[in-house]
DNA sequence: TGCTCCCGCCAACGC
DNA sequence: GCGTTGGCGGGAGCA
């Protein structure tokens, strides 16, 4: 594949750049790609100039991207690149932005997807755009690099799906599918019609971390053990094993005041578990009762939390359709089954462009199964010890919440404000005298 | 041939 | 009524 960015260290010396061909180079190019501008530069012709013609200033080519390291003012330009994340992200805008009907190859710079190849071949522009530059992963890369990943949380991003669609050159359709997947892990949030507000990965490991709570709570570890069993059981909390979170380890119950902390800490363990139950028969309604209960948003959650739970974090679409299709109850058609996976595809193609999961291969009895292998953070999901830090802080209340976030019952942004806002109202802590037991 | 998934119809929803 | 949202499945591209 053609390298098609550089490297930092080839900022020192262009030259060294294209005597390299290391896996170095192409692990920067990889990482980089992701950041700045995607170039697509003529290789061959570049590596017949010999030395001094290396050291002329080039002549400026059509086609060289404006970040092309042989000039002067490209380099400056790169170097400044390197060190603005803005600029990056403005640079990238400007290659992505591209209707994609004419766009040829500038995504041909990530070698590790299977985008690779879409751009083959030189009078692009006669063609039809190939399926694979209309793909709904190319589509969502590009909607990605259009924001920051970790913008500042004091700087508000709006989201118009109209501007969106029409610089991105797709139906509006086609970016609520990309949206719906989003808005399932909160990298943004609908705030009005046809509005939406960035937030980046700024709260994806929270995220994460309640929906693995989720997947624990809701057994899916347990199906992912034993594929062959029957779908998911309705969330029984009889049986319900005591919160894994409770670890009172930390708190010294024999001492006066911390006694009595103690106490209200058992108060609040408990009102958290009554209100962990009442969290999960909201947010897991059972049966597919409506639009909202089969959504794409809700699908890809529950997706997620699949590969969470799983111990070898790979799940085969058809595992999930089959997870899914029985933990909507809906009967398992051909037809449902199929739009299932059908589903599926379309988070699966968005959650590899977040770089969360990677298309991989198991081997089963029957030869070779396509499936998907979870890519992103893993270490999300401890809380141990923190609550009793935050306790001592900030008093069972604070405490219940970060317990109720560790068992992922806290879903939605607006519901922490709310909580966090309710529970701190004057005179809030004596709900707790009003829980006997 | 089976897998993958784009595309757009059309119904639910909400103002 | 009308614009928005999104479920759904036909069918075409691709390996």
């Amino acid at each position: 594949m053609d390298v098609t960015c550089v490297a930092l260290r080839h900022l020192m010396s262009p030259r060294s750049r294209m005597d390299t061909d290391d896996e170095e180079e192409e692990e920067n190019v990889y990482m980089e790609a992701k950041r700045t501008t995607p170039q697509k530069c003529d290789q061959t012709s570049r590596k017949d100039l010999n030395a001094d013609q290396v050291h002329i200033t080039p002549s400026k080519l059509q086609d060289r991207a404006c970040g092309d390291p042989l000039t002067p003012t490209a380099n400056l330009k790169m170097l400044i690149s390197a060190a603005s994340p803005d600029i990056r992200d403005r640079e990238m805008r400007k290659v992505l932005f591209r209707p994609i009907e004419n766009e040829s190859d500038d995504l041909a710079v990530d070698e590790h997807d299977e985008f690779d190849g879409a751009d083959e071949g030189t009078d692009e522009f006669e063609k039809k755009p190939s399926r694979k530059q209309k793909s709904l992963g190319l589509l969502c890369k590009k909607f990605l690099a259009l924001y920051p990943n970790y913008p500042a949380s004091s700087k508000t991003i709006s989201i118009s799906l109209d501007e969106v669609a029409t610089n991105l050159g797709v139906e509006r359709r086609r970016i609520y599918d990309i949206v719906n997947v989003l808005e399932s892990l909160k990298l943004v949030s609908r705030v009005a019609k046809n509005q939406y507000v960035w937030h980046g990965q700024r709260q994806l490991r929270h995220t994460l971390r309640e929906l693995h709570g989720l997947g624990r709570k809701l057994r899916y570890h347990l199906q992912m053990e034993q594929p062959g069993e029957c779908g998911p059981r309705a969330p029984s909390h009889a049986d319900e094993p005591a919160p894994e979170h409770g670890d009172t380890g930390d708190v010294d119950a024999s001492s006066g005041e911390d006694g009595v902390q103690y106490k209200n800490l058992l108060v609040c363990l408990t009102m958290a578990y009554y209100f962990s139950i009442l969290m999960l028969l909201h947010f897991h309604s059972g049966p597919a009762s409506g639009r909202k209960d089969k959504s794409l948003r809700i699908m890809s959650q529950k997706f997620v939390t699949l590969f969470l739970v799983s111990k070898t974090q790979t799940i085969t679409l058809d595992l999930a359709a089959k997870i899914l299709i029985e933990e909507s109850q809906d009967m398992a058609s051909h037809s449902k089954y199929k739009t299932k996976v059908r589903r599926l595809y379309d988070i699966a193609n968005v959650l590899t462009s977040l770089n969360l999961i990677k298309k991989v291969h198991v081997r089963e009895e029957r030869g070779r199964k396509p499936a998907f292998k979870w890519t992103g953070p893993v270490d999300f999901h401890s809380t141990s010890g923190k609550w009793c830090s935050w306790f001592k802080r900030n008093g069972q209340i604070e405490m219940l919440r970060v317990y109720l976030d560790g068992m992922g019952m806290l879903p939605f942004p607006e519901f922490h404000a709310d909580f966090g806002q309710s529970m701190s109202q004057p005179g809030c802590p004596r709900l707790t005298r009003h829980v006997s037991f």
